[in-house]
RNA sequence: GGCCCGUUCGUCUAGGGGUUAGGACACGUCCCUUUCACGGAUGAAACACGGGUUCGAUUCCCGUACGGGCUACCA
């Protein structure tokens, strides 16, 4: 049979109304001959028995009538030969147990949705079933094709997780650094949205503003991009006291220890150029550790003759500094402004972090912390 | 291959017979700033193609192309 089929180049042999007729099965068998083997405790399967030709209408909530002649549709194993069911026939078990009134599902199910239609007919539920709808699919981000976790670049599920046949573990959505609130967030407007500008909801405005028919019926590229950016919204609405306490574990790992003051202070001049939690170090672990290297691109530019003499002069002007916060060191620094001229403030901030950004300078140098940043300066200017 | 579903800026999308086709992400420029960001302003950027229907089609219909899904004793 299988030998038949590959000499007239089907691509994938069906079980169906056809095929069925050449194949060992109840059907072909006799009575006699199935009930023996039954009795010998026979391996079997059953099957849904489709009919030959006949169409099979359904009206998808998403995607209106849906035609489907049972031709294409093939005699689907609904018990296993462990005697296990198949999810075709165990779902739909499940659903009317269940009361369920909606099944909403991904596009994939959407051709075997007429063999679902067609066991609830033989078990004579087709009034109790459910409403279907089939949602779009989430795409690759490059490339093509829907979502695989094994060729992804990126979290494809919420929590991190691992297969047991496999030994990788799949890094979620959570551990990834994603507020929950966030990754709903995402995922609801991938295929879906409220129908004006806003893209900032929580769970429970979803839900009141969902709708079947603003259901797009075109699958979602997912951009990690506007995920990060989600992120960051959400992550700028918490305040710097729970950004701090976040933050803490993931300092104590690096072994610093702070008190909340300080890092309520850090977190509170980091937030804005930061994505995740985990970027408070990433962005500003120069406030904890003096710098190993300096922005070669900023120094290579901007360092020359008189910028010894001159950052001399700020090391002294900083020294005589009496009160150390951010107002006060701005004036010290204006004065001396005033008497030496320009002095680069790009340059201060590589002489002192390393590296060529980060928050208000001034408001910096103060969290520093006074004898750090002379200390740090010294150790710059014996070294250039 | 067959069957089913789809197609508006690079991406997520609004809109819908007559619009300067709107917003967001990313990107460019400018302003603010002696640094860095945030913020503000602004720019470039789209109706897949071909036929109909119509006074008029991005919008409705049909084809084509392209994309996606399915085609397991997995779900």
């Amino acid at each position: 049979m299988r030998k038949r089929m590959e000499a007239a180049n089907v691509v994938a042999p069906q079980y169906n109304a056809v095929t069925r007729q050449n194949m060992r099965n109840s059907l072909t068998l006799g009575d006699d001959e199935v009930k023996k083997l039954l009795a010998e405790g026979a391996k079997h399967v059953i099957r849904l028995k489709v009919p030959r030709n006949e169409e099979i209408r359904f009206n998808d909530i998403i995607r209106g009538w849906v035609t489907v002649n049972s031709s294409q549709v093939d005699d689907k194993v609904l018990l296993k030969s462990d005697g296990m069911p198949t999810y075709h026939l165990a779902h739909i078990v499940d659903d009317i147990e269940m009361e369920i009134s909606h099944a909403v599902r991904g596009e994939e199910w959407l051709p075997s949705a007429p063999a679902h239609i067609l066991i609830y007919r033989y078990l004579g539920l087709e009034n109790e079933m459910p409403k279907l709808a089939h949602l779009p699919l989430i795409l690759n981000p490059d490339g093509n094709g829907k979502i695989s976790k094994r060729e992804a670049r990126f979290p494809v599920f919420p929590l991190s997780w691992t297969d047991p046949r496999e030994t990788m573990p799949y890094i979620g959505y959570k551990e990834t650094g994603y507020y929950s609130e966030a990754f709903v967030n995402i995922l609801a407007l991938l295929g879906w949205n409220p129908g004006n500008n806003e893209e900032i909801f929580t769970l429970e405005q979803l839900a009141a503003l969902f709708s079947f028919e603003r259901v797009h019926k075109s699958g979602a590229k997912f951009d990690p991009e506007k995920a990060k950016w989600f992120n960051q919204q959400y992550l700028r609405k918490k305040s710097d006291f729970e950004l701090a306490e976040a933050f803490k574990p993931l300092l104590t790992e690096k072994g610093y220890a702070m008190n909340d003051e300080f890092l309520i202070d850090f977190c509170k001049l980091v937030k804005e150029k930061v994505q995740f939690v985990h970027e408070f170090w990433d962005h500003g672990k120069y406030v904890f550790e003096a710098p190993t290297s300096y922005d070669e691109k900023v120094i290579s530019k901007k360092w020359n003759d008189q910028s010894k003499d001159l950052f001399t002069r700020v090391l002294n002007t900083f020294t005589n500094c009496n009160e150390w916060n951010s107002i006060a060191i701005h004036d010290c620094f204006e004065k001396l402004v005033l008497e030496a001229g320009k002095i680069d403030m790009q340059l201060l901030r590589v002489l002192i972090t390393g590296v060529s950004g980060g928050p208000q300078l001034f408001d910096m140098l103060a969290l520093i912390g006074k004898d750090e940043v002379l200390k740090r300066l010294q150790f710059a200017l014996s070294k250039f």
